[in-house]
RNA sequence: GCGAGAGUGGCGGAACUGGUAGACGCGCUGGACUUAGGAUCCAGUGGCUAAACGCUGUGGGGGUUCGACUCCCCCCUCUCGCACCA
């Protein structure tokens, strides 16, 4: 009340209200407005069709890609993370003067769409392409350099009829079959998971859902006919991440052993195991089949056990997978009522059911040797079978009622026959001849990578062309009569079911071989098959004489630089190098493998805030460190992924509005390398807003003269100013390297902010610089516009304009620094007495070691340091630093 | 358990082949401008100390070296991936 009476009092007089509206209006014609450049700048972009990008053979190409998105409703933080990050080295390369592939498409299949389509009565199709417009809008407004002209959604028939016929050609090559198999089934997906979907035994997208097995007819891709190339090929992928190999090596998981046949007892059939231990084989006194494997129910046909078996097998099948088979789980298991023969010990041991044992690994059966591994140690205990130690350690006396545990160790052979006193290393080799030429075995590599089961029961996705009549069986669908559309037509089930069993008008058709009634496949493809190729279509997204123009992916492939996130290390990238593999061998791609190069940048954080009775709360719910509902004090729990059910997340379109895009950029690369977790920090962007309200107000304070100014003026410059001119060069240097070498945007733009920081301090005598100085103040500014570009794109081309240029700086070229530049005429070098700094003293550049070590052992401080101790030596780093050892 | 990665100020992070530890930013402190300041500018800011290029300091302990955040050995903690794979 009373400042404001204050306030009108003393503005009342008329003159100094004039002169203050005049002030008010400079200031806001200079103010930075982030939207106002922004949209300026997108617009005339977008008119000038900048982003646009064709094959030019006279050009080196780069293909950069981000991973495409699914188009949830709105972009979130990681997605605005790993699109800056693609965006900045699109645009640096681009500067180099290479031709730059810079795509974006959309992963457009997908359960989310049907949840959707239920839960508010709409179509999947509509909800996904409002989605995809929305989306769309939205990575427009981050100003991100994508040629628009390739974008594709995969949910489009012009992009899955291509898929279908992959789909065919694999059919023929006998690459797609279909099996009767045991499938991980989500309730909650209504659908089969692949088991590279499952984690922990749930659902990779449900993980309070719990995985059943289910036996079912379904569609496989045969992955595993690329396995050891795919595995071998790891070597040869120097560009990406090792822990992603890692992972790819060990789903792939190779592993040296011998498949033996042991004989049945009564019967003439033999039981194939896998092992990677057939140097213990004569420790054999038992076997084991996987509860699923069918040969148990043939052979326990009329036994007296057959009723408590497959009441075994049955109450063991309906266990969650993950549970039956985690190593705390106790091992169970029912005596088959069946005996066989230990083909080299000529042996009769009984034959279990166990729940330990994996059907999908293997030959879904192994002999026990529990003296020499744990599982069939325990096994034995529990149901009293026989141990026998065939392996002595050396030093050592094993005694099988003594043993608590087994040994697993190396040692040398004992009650192997033949083998006796032989080193199990050498027996390996040595009993798998053996097996081999008794014709009860042989070597054998055995992988754990499954073939890829891609039936869904889903209606959002690709149909898989397959026709069943009843006298031709399973025909595939002509290929010209693709693509098998989806109807669009059909609403979803009320319980999340596919319509497409239920739809008389999609199921029904006539055979393609016989003219015959014949029903359509109705499981469609699972959505990763979509996003295996997608990086190609990129290429030739409007081509339509066939799924890919061989020109110009030939040109394109394969993708320089892939960026995406660490959750698809193993799914994605693994299905993509498939089938790269596969579509090589069928002629329509050059290469081989897809991703030269592989950055995965780490996830968007944030600190979680929870209360003990209302759980996570929003940031406004918290007052003081106390929850606004009850006053209960508020627990931190740590920085943790950004995600709805935490309540951490950032909508990034709040920060645009608030900050503008070009902020959000800069932050998101500022707070840390692209590889690292990026911890969300309010405070932060508040910085790389005042950075660029900063670098703003440095150019339109001093237009006049930095305009007039003479670009490169050579001239001598006072002291400060040929700092500032060294620091530019520097700087380029800096940037340069930090993007080319590592894309480590984070001290990239420190150092660009040092320049800056610099170049303020020139000028803050503006009026004793002349005209030589301001073009060397002129150059480090624009040095600064332009090495900030790729990474705050709006806001450079308008201060560049500013500036008096006229084209965007897209089209300028990555500056090179002077190397003359760079050389200084004094360094500054250190002095050490053992190792500790005791001095620093400035000495010309073209000073010799051996100068400066003279002047160092002169220095007062150093001395002093010295006193009467005599110097033992004397060490010189090239004009940086001088240890005096005493 | 196996494999990979990481531990640096109050915080995010720098230090690239061993050579001034803490760039840059956030926060904080003091000051300037201002009716006001959550705007802007200036100065300071690892700890200890009255102060210093004095001591101390990069998870802990040892080692190599004139010199170690960096290399080697042992240990602790955290993150991620795999996990009864025969």
């Amino acid at each position: 009340m009373e400042s404001w009476t204050l306030y009108t009092r003393r503005f009342s007089g008329r003159r100094e209200v004039e002169k203050s509206l005049r002030k008010v209006k400079a200031m806001k014609q200079s103010r930075y407005e982030p939207e106002k450049v922004e949209l300026k700048w997108q617009a005339r972009w977008e008119a000038q069709g900048l982003f646009k990008v064709n094959e030019d053979s006279s050009k080196e190409k780069y293909y950069l890609l981000e991973m495409f998105p699914y188009p949830s409703g709105k972009i979130h933080m990681g997605h605005v993370r790993n699109y800056t990050i693609g965006d900045v080295v699109a645009r640096y390369k681009r500067m180099q003067g290479k031709n730059v592939l810079h795509p974006m498409g959309w992963d457009a299949f997908g359960l989310p769409a049907e949840n959707a389509a239920i839960e508010h009565g709409t179509h999947p199709a509509k909800w996904t392409y409002d989605n995809i417009s929305a989306m769309k809008t939205q990575l427009k407004r981050m100003g991100f350099s994508y040629d628009w002209d390739r974008e594709l959604a995969t949910c489009d028939p012009s992009y899955y009829r291509w898929e279908q016929l992959f789909f065919l050609q694999m059919y023929e090559r006998g690459l797609a079959y279909k099996k009767r198999t045991h499938v991980n089934w989500c309730e909650k997906c209504q659908t089969v998971l692949a088991n590279e979907q499952v984690e922990d035994g749930r659902c990779w997208r449900h993980s309070d859902q719990e995985v059943t097995i289910k036996e079912m007819d379904s569609w496989f891709l045969r992955i595993t006919h690329y396995a050891e190339e795919m595995l071998e090929h790891c070597e040869r992928l120097p560009g990406w991440p090792e822990r992603v190999l890692t992972m790819q090596k060990n789903w792939i998981g190779k592993s040296y052993g011998a498949v033996i046949r042991f004989p049945m007892v009564d019967s003439h059939e033999t039981i194939e195991v896998f092992t990677t231990r057939q140097d213990t084989v004569f420790g054999a006194t038992f076997l084991c089949f996987a509860p699923e494997h069918p040969m148990v129910k043939d052979m326990i046909k009329g036994l007296p056990q057959e009723s408590e078996v497959i009441a075994f097998i049955e109450r063991t099948l309906k266990m969650d997978r993950f549970l039956r088979t985690a190593e705390f789980t106790e091992k169970e298991g029912i005596f088959s009522g069946r005996y066989c023969i230990n083909p080299l010990t000529g042996e009769k041991i009984p034959i279990f059911v166990a729940n330990f044992v994996l059907f999908d690994y293997g030959t879904g059966a192994i002999m026990a040797v529990p003296t020499h591994d744990q599982r069939d140690f325990e096994f034995a205990r529990k149901y009293g079978l026989p141990l026998r130690v065939v392996i002595q350690p050396e030093g050592a006396l094993l005694k099988e009622a003594a043993m608590e545990e087994a040994y697993v160790g190396d040692g040398k052979l004992v009650n192997s026959g033949p083998f006796n006193g032989m080193s199990n290393r050498e027996a390996m080799e040595s009993i798998a001849d053996y097996l081999k030429t008794k014709g009860h075995g042989c070597k054998t590599i055995n992988y754990r990578l499954r073939d890829w089961g891609i039936s869904r029961q889903r209606y959002w996705g690709a149909p898989i062309p397959i026709v069943y009549c009843n006298k031709c069986g399973t025909v595939p669908v002509p290929a010209d009569q693709l693509p098998v559309v989806l109807p669009l037509q059909f609403q979803m089930r009320p319980n999340g079911g596919s319509p497409l069993p239920f739809e008389p008008s999609f199921y029904e058709t006539s055979c393609p071989g016989c003219g015959g009634k014949a029903r359509r496949e109705t499981d469609t493809m699972d959505t990763f098959v979509e996003s295996s190729w997608y990086f190609d279509r990129y290429a030739c997204s409007d081509y339509s004489h066939g799924p890919l123009d061989l020109e110009r992916v030939s040109y394109w492939m394969p993708v320089d630089q892939y960026i995406g996130g660490i959750e698809h290390a193993i799914l994605h990238l693994l299905y993509s190098r498939f089938f790269t593999r596969a579509l090589n061998d069928m002629g329509y791609l050059k290469v081989r493998e897809p991703f030269t190069n592989l950055l995965t940048q780490g996830m968007v954080c944030k600190e979680i805030e929870s209360c003990p009775t209302h759980g996570y709360l929003y940031p406004h719910e918290v007052k003081d460190g106390r929850c606004v509902k009850c006053g209960s004090s508020v627990i931190l729990g740590g920085s943790l992924k950004m995600s709805k059910s935490k309540k951490n997340v950032v909508d990034p379109q709040d920060l645009i509005d608030k900050y503008g895009a070009d902020t959000v950029r800069m932050f998101c690369l500022f707070a840390s390398p692209p590889e690292r977790d990026l911890e969300w920090n309010d405070k932060g962007v508040e910085g790389a807003s005042r950075f660029l309200n900063r670098i703003w107000r440095l150019v339109l304070d001093n237009a006049g003269q930095l305009v007039r100014a003479d670009s490169r003026g050579g001239v001598q410059v006072s002291e400060v100013l040929s700092v500032l001119h060294r620091k530019t060069h520097q700087t380029i240097k800096k940037v340069s390297e930090d993007i080319e070498n590592r894309f480590h945007f984070n001290t990239a733009i420190a150092s660009v902010m040092e320049l800056v920081n610099e170049t303020n301090k020139a000028i803050e005598n503006r009026n004793s610089l002349d005209e030589p100085d301001w073009s060397i103040v002129k150059e480090a500014v624009e040095t600064a516009v332009v090495l900030l570009s790729p990474v705050v794109p709006h806001i450079c081309d308008e201060l560049w304009e500013i500036l008096g240029h006229r084209e965007s700086l897209l089209t300028v070229p990555w500056p090179s620094y002077d190397p003359a530049a760079l050389v200084e005429e004094k360094r500054l070098v250190v002095l050490q007495v053992n190792g500790r700094v005791r001095s620093r003293i400035e000495v010309p550049a073209l000073l010799g070691d051996d100068e400066i070590k003279e002047i160092a052992l002169a220095d007062p401080r150093i001395r002093q340091f010295i006193g009467e101790k005599s110097v033992k030596k004397t060490v010189v780093v090239q004009k940086k630093l001088v240890n005096v050892v005493v």
